[in-house]
DNA sequence: CAATAGATCATCT
DNA sequence: GATGATCTATTGC
């Protein structure tokens, strides 16, 4: 079985936990610095290798863009809480809301690159052969972290789910796409991956 | 390799 | 009633 990158400790030192105040920017700002920092629930986790940014009501592409409903609530609601939803009738999305109360703004997390309870994600990912499957996906990440739906709107600087900052330096280059899967706004350069990572979804 | 179909349901029209 | 911020297996070069 695959060796652990990281161990526990390193990830519950007090000091690594990201603030409000890193979620209280613009989303694009946040997206390109969720790069490189570390998701952690329960004994998973995983070093985020891609993100989209999604804007408010006037990307068309963002589900924000209906305006406040039941589902939109938390992306207008304040920074720092995720926003996890349901679609393809199968699968779950993982986004940090930013931006300050009000204004609607997120970022979806779309790649993790395991560091953290790699055999448990094996089990909850049983069809996955390769450590680059594990969560290499929107829906695939969710999966092997355990997150689901009972997780909207859940404080991301208080709850179970939390993202924290490694202590070691942790150099990278970013690359800048169009997002992928949507039809609106589809040529808008608003997804960001750390370039030459193995972890990242579908095509580099 | 690339293209496509099937799975499956919350949300909004 | 249609659609969708997806994943996987399968088919066809």
């Amino acid at each position: 079985m695959q060796e652990d990158r990281f161990t526990r400790e390193q990830l519950e030192d007090r000091s690594t936990l990201l603030r409000r105040s890193f979620y209280s920017r613009p989303a694009i700002e946040v997206a390109r610095d969720c790069l490189g920092k570390i998701v952690v629930h329960g004994e998973t986790a995983g070093r985020i290798v891609e993100v989209e940014a999604y804007l408010g009501i006037d990307d068309l592409a963002a589900h924000a863009s209906r305006g406040l409903t039941d589902r939109t609530r938390v992306l207008f609601g304040p920074p720092g809480h995720a926003y996890v939803y349901f679609i393809y009738g199968m699968h779950e999305c993982l986004n940090f809301t930013a931006e300050k109360t009000g204004t609607a703004g997120s970022v979806l997390i779309r790649a993790l690159e395991p560091v953290c309870g790699i055999a448990t994600m094996r089990s909850r990912r049983p069809k996955a052969r390769r450590m680059e499957d594990l969560a290499s996906g929107p829906g695939k990440l969710t999966m092997a972290l355990g997150i689901t739906r009972a997780l909207n709107g859940g404080d991301l600087v208080k709850g179970p789910l939390q993202v924290r900052k490694l202590k070691r330096d942790d150099e990278f280059a970013i690359k800048v796409t169009p997002r992928v899967g949507i039809k609106h706004c589809a040529d808008w350069p608003l997804r960001f991956l750390i370039e030459g990572s193995r972890f990242v979804s579908g095509i580099h």
